[in-house]
Parts: C-alpha cells; sequence; structure tokens
DNA sequence: GCCGTTTTCGGCCCGACTGTTTTCAGTCG
C-alpha cells in the first residue's frame, strides 16, 4: 500500500465540504464533512482496511472513528467499493465548480459567493473580473463599492501568483519586517507567530505579535511602514497589510500581561486552538487570546477578571494538565504530541553535515573552505559528497576522478585538526536500482549518500523498488532526498514510505531530511512513519555555497514537525558514535 | 454532521475588524 487510497478519499470530503458551504448548508455540518477530510489524511492505515468498510455490511468500526458518524461511513463505504461518492457527485451537478476558486479569495465566504452567483450569474473568476469591469455588480444587496474594489484587488493579486510561499524564502521576509516593528516607538517585544513558528513547509501569510501599551499607534506606525502595498486592516488590537513582496502580514498587539495566551493563540494550529479550548472547557474554564479563565465565555467585550494563566505558555499548558507543547507539534486534531518536546532536535544538536558539494561536481566552493565553514560551526565531521557521473548535468565524477578526489580528501583530512573530513559521494541511484558506482569503489569512501536524481515521474512500485535496492545495499549510508520532489515545482517520487522506512530499519541507513528549502525531504509525515518503523535519520544542508549552510534550520523544523528527537539523528551523535555507525551501520544500528 | 462523567437533542472555540449597516452579518485567524 502506497497510502495515498487515503489521500484521495481525503480530497474528495474536503471538496464536498467546499461545495456544502456553497450550497449554502449549516456552518456546522460543512466542519463536520471537513474535519472528515482531515481524519481520513492524517489516518495511518488504509481507511478501506477498516472492517466492514469494503463490505459495506456492518460500519461500526468506522463509525467508531473520532469524527466520523454514520453518514460519514456510508460514504466511505460507498467509495471502498465503488470509488464514488454518490453525494458528491449530486452537490456537483448543482454547484459550478468555478465558484470555489471565487469562495478562496481573501475576503469572500460562502456568503458572498452565493451572492454572486446567485444574483449575477457569476460561475468563475473570469466571470466575476469581467462582470466588476463592467459595472455590473451594482446594486446588489450588500455589495458596495468598498467589496467590489477589495474584489477586484484580490483577483488582481492572485492572478499575479500569490501561492503559498515557500518557508525558505518567508521567514527571511518575517525576520527583517519583525525587526522593522521592533524599532517602531512603543514596541518592547516582537514574535513570529503562526504557520512560520510551527515551521510549516510552505506559509499563506506572515503572523507577528508584539508587545505594546498604544495598540492604535502601533498599528497605524505598522501600516505605513516601507514596503506596505496595501492596507486590508487597521483596528486598535490589530492590523493587516499586503506587502510588496506578495505576502500579507497580519499583526497582533498585545499587552505584555497576556503575551503567552496571544502568542498561543497566534501560533495555532486552528486545531490545536479548538482543542485546547475544548481542554480548557472540560475544566470549567475557558481560553481567549487574553488568557485562561475560570468559568464559561461570557461574551466578547465582557470584564473577564484575573486570568488562571496568560502571561506565558508554559503556565497555560501547565494549567490544562499539559506539558508545553513545542509549536512545531502544534497540529492535527490530537492534543497529545508524539515525543516529548524538549527531546526534538535542535539546531544547537546537530554536531555534523553529511552531504555538500564541492567545486569538483557543482559546488562553489573548495574543500578548504568547507572544512573552514564546518569548524565555524562547531562540526566534530563534515563530508564531501560530489555528484556521481550520470548526474552529467553536475558534473558529475567518473571513476577516475573520484579516485583523484578523494584522494586529495584525503590528504587534507590528514593534516585537519578539530574537524574530521570524510571523503564521500552522492551517489545517483539509476531507474532500476542500481548505484551509479559499483560496489569496490563505493567501498573505498568513507561515506555513501544515494540519491534518486532522474526518473521522477516512474511508478510508485517502481520507486519503491528502486529506492528499496539503495536501502539495502551495504555500501550504502543515507538515502538522500527519497522522493526528489521540489516544493511547489516537482511532485517526485511516490514510494511506500512504509516499506523504505521498515527496510531502512532493518539495515541500519539512515533517511535523510534535506534541509534545502526547496526539497525538505523526507517531509514530515514522512519522518514520523520512518521512526515510527525504527528508523534512522540524517538532517543534512545538501550545500552547494557557503550560504546554504544556513538552510541547516529549515530541516530542523521539518525534523521537529516529524517528532524527531536528537538521539535518533546521526547529524546529533558525538564523532564516535556516528564514526562507528559509518565502519559498520547495522551493528551500530542494533546498538541503538 | 457529530457527539454525550449534565445530553439521543441541542449544542458545536472565541474575538476583532470591515462594510453596509441604524444593530449586525460576514469573514478571518
Amino acid at each position: 500500500m502506497t497510502g495515498r487510497p487515503n489521500e484521495e478519499a481525503a480530497s474528495l470530503f474536503a471538496e464536498m465540504a467546499l461545495l456544502m458551504e456553497l450550497s449554502g448548508a449549516d456552518r456546522f455540518r460543512v466542519l463536520a464533512v471537513a474535519r472528515v477530510a482531515r481524519v481520513l489524511e492524517a489516518m495511518p492505515t488504509d481507511i478501506c482496511d477498516v472492517p466492514g468498510a469494503r463490505s459495506g455490511e456492518d460500519l461500526s468500526a468506522l463509525v467508531a472513528l473520532e469524527g466520523i458518524g454514520e453518514s460519514s461511513a456510508r460514504r466511505i463505504a460507498e467509495w471502498c467499493r465503488t470509488g464514488r461518492i454518490t453525494d458528491l457527485e449530486q452537490l456537483r451537478e448543482g454547484i459550478p465548480p468555478g465558484l470555489i476558486a471565487i469562495l478562496d479569495l481573501p475576503g469572500v465566504g460562502p456568503a458572498l459567493a452565493r451572492s454572486l452567483w446567485q444574483n449575477a450569474g457569476i460561475v468563475d473568476l473570469d466571470g466575476l473580473e469581467k462582470a466588476i469591469a463592467d459595472g455590473r455588480l451594482e446594486g446588489i444587496p450588500r455589495l458596495g463599492a468598498k467589496t467590489i474594489e477589495n474584489l477586484r484587488q484580490a483577483i488582481a493579486e492572485r492572478r499575479r501568483g500569490a501561492e503559498r510561499m515557500r518557508l525558505g524564502r518567508a521567514l527571511p521576509i518575517a525576520e527583517s519586517i519583525a525587526a522593522q516593528v521592533r524599532a517602531l516607538d512603543g514596541v518592547d517585544r516582537v514574535e513570529i507567530a503562526g504557520s512560520l513558528r510551527r515551521g510549516a513547509e510552505t506559509i499563506g501569510d506572515i503572523d507577528l505579535l508584539c508587545v505594546a501599551e498604544d495598540g492604535p499607534a502601533v498599528a497605524r506606525a505598522f501600516v505605513t511602514l516601507d514596503g506596505v502595498s496595501r492596507v486590508l486592516a487597521e483596528g486598535s488590537t490589530r492590523a493587516s497589510v499586503m506587502r510588496d513582496e506578495g505576502i500579507q502580514v497580519d499583526l497582533r498587539i498585545v499587552p505584555a500581561r497576556a503575551f503567552g495566551a496571544a502568542l498561543l493563540y497566534f501560533t495555532g494550529s486552528k486545531q490545536h486552538n479548538i482543542a485546547l479550548r475544548q481542554r480548557a472547557i472540560d475544566r470549567g474554564m475557558h481560553l481567549n487570546e487574553y488568557g485562561l479563565f475560570k468559568g464559561p465565555s461570557r461574551g466578547a467585550g465582557d470584564a473577564q477578571g484575573r486570568p488562571v494563566a496568560a502571561a506565558t505558555e508554559e503556565a497555560i499548558y501547565g494549567k490544562l494538565d499539559l506539558p508545553w507543547i513545542a509549536p512545531e507539534l502544534r497540529e492535527g486534531e490530537t492534543i497529545a504530541p508524539p515525543v516529548p518536546s524538549d527531546t526534538l532536535v535542535t539546531v544547537e544538536d546537530i554536531r555534523a553535515d553529511l552531504h555538500v558539494h564541492s567545486t569538483a561536481s557543482d559546488g562553489s566552493m573548495e574543500v578548504e573552505e568547507i572544512i573552514r565553514l564546518a569548524r565555524a560551526r562547531g562540526f566534530h565531521s563534515i563530508a564531501v559528497t560530489d555528484h556521481s557521473r550520470s548526474s552529467v548535468q553536475a558534473n558529475g565524477l567518473d571513476v577516475d576522478r573520484l579516485h583523484v578526489h578523494a584522494a586529495r580528501i584525503r590528504a587534507l583530512a590528514a593534516q585537519c585538526r578539530g574537524v574530521r573530513l570524510l571523503a564521500g559521494s552522492e551517489v545517483d541511484i539509476l531507474a532500476d536500482g542500481r548505484l551509479d558506482y559499483d560496489d569496490r569503489t563505493l567501498g573505498g569512501l568513507d561515506l555513501v549518500v544515494a540519491s534518486p536524481h532522474a526518473a521522477l515521474r516512474q511508478s510508485p512500485d517502481s520507486a519503491t523498488a528502486r529506492l528499496l535496492c539503495a536501502v539495502r545495499h551495504p555500501r550504502v549510508h543515507i538515502l538522500g532526498h527519497p522522493t526528489g520532489r521540489l516544493i511547489g515545482r516537482r511532485r517526485g517520487l511516490e514510494p511506500d514510505i512504509r516499506a523504505i522506512a521498515a527496510a531502512a530499519a532493518a539495515t541500519g541507513t539512515a533517511l535523510e531530511v534535506n534541509a534545502n528549502s526547496l526539497r525538505l525531504d523526507l517531509r514530515d509525515a514522512h519522518i514520523r512513519i520512518a521512526l515510527d518503523a525504527g528508523a534512522l535519520i540524517a538532517i543534512n544542508t545538501d550545500a552547494h555555497a557557503p550560504e546554504q549552510f544556513d538552510q541547516l534550520r529549515y530541516g530542523i523544523l521539518t525534523a521537529r514537525r516529524g517528532g524527531l528527537p536528537a538521539d535518533r539523528c546521526v547529524n546529533a551523535w558525538p564523532a564516535r558514535r556516528l564514526h562507528a555507525w559509518l565502519k559498520d551501520k547495522s551493528g551500530e544500528a542494533r546498538r541503538a
């Protein structure tokens, strides 16, 4: 099983929720269906393997799943048997598909989308754009000039390709804006919150939180900063702008005493907030962005008295009988993290980079520079792993060049103090699973990273067989960027990660989390599967230039989202343990 | 649509801001 059927079912339920919204369905029903989609997505095993799902005779096992009731169980069973959901198909017949793109515009919810459709006959983005240009929207109830102008801008921004932004681009932008806000009068503290703080691989907007007493003044200053292209909202406790960088930035302004509650609320995820607030209610309290309070909520604007906890996240989690939970683990329906947050790997834990390119193939660094940078970072080991011969586009090394290169690295290593320099290779895994060098050549290296670079569109079965060959190869230490995906550009391979992880655990081969922000491969969900299977993880930068060593933090964030404890990450091991593993990976894996 | 150490009915997290409104629905996070 590749795990794909659950994703397909999840996307159908997600579509159903959207269509229900557009059809004017009760919002709680919509939420319930959307929740089914998330449950299916998060499910570790094939939904159709649940007893009764394929036969459709006894749905009690499906109904027993959290969030799935009679209706959803029936729809899931129908999908498992026929690959169709009749209720969804009926919804599709009644609602123009182009409305979903309109609903997706910022500022457009189900009510407005429906109104545009029913009052103006608009069924897609092009139609909406024309109607605005023609002035056909005037006179529609509750649709004034401001709203029409906002629609026009939202379409223009969408057309400019305001897609989700990669973590590696968004975080530096956020840090620079945070510095601008920090410099404003009356601002005491600024933190990045939202999906960026959770380390999501792509983000939709930047959320900032700051401490200040004079909210309106700070909001005013924020919306007039350099780089603001449009003001979306401005109030006394929050403001929201579009920036020249093509991303929306929301600022929330709070007093210091409520900082923890605000940070918790503004970090999310939405699901995590809902779960925490429910937990508060279960304990006779209520939670909002100002704190955790005794008794039930009495509505907005009510004086809430003295909070049970508010100043720090730790205090609020504590009063809810929870340990502090790292932002990277605040995803999904369940609160309980897979591992204690204080065991998660950190940037400071990393003592070695085992995947780096030099000028011998397509890197810009001489080996001497690589050594210097490793030393500056306090690494005890660094591996030079240039490309192999099949990666012609990357100036991959044939066997003769590899011998010369490795000999030079070894000569430098002999006189290198403080850092152990490893002669390695990033060897191509060919489409059929063979490696790009013979075993004898590979056996002469200190470290072998095996990675797929070509034939990245092969079938899941072929990809699985291909990667299994590499994982089981006795000379391979690390499976590099296992899927070859590029975020937002290339899907990459879709192998059976469970099978790969099981083989990696059995052979002591580590699976790489490639820290390059375009890759982040393995991704968070795959890391969790690998850890459950007992596999080791490597976090490498795959640096081709000096500044790319800084991408390590993106790999760390991704690994933390996957629940990686430091002791399962080979790069965090002490030198002796790492080198014992490199010499005898299966033996060291058995001891681990 | 889902769910139940108050429940098989009546709730469902909570608050800020906008726009088109004379008191609030819609949207967002």
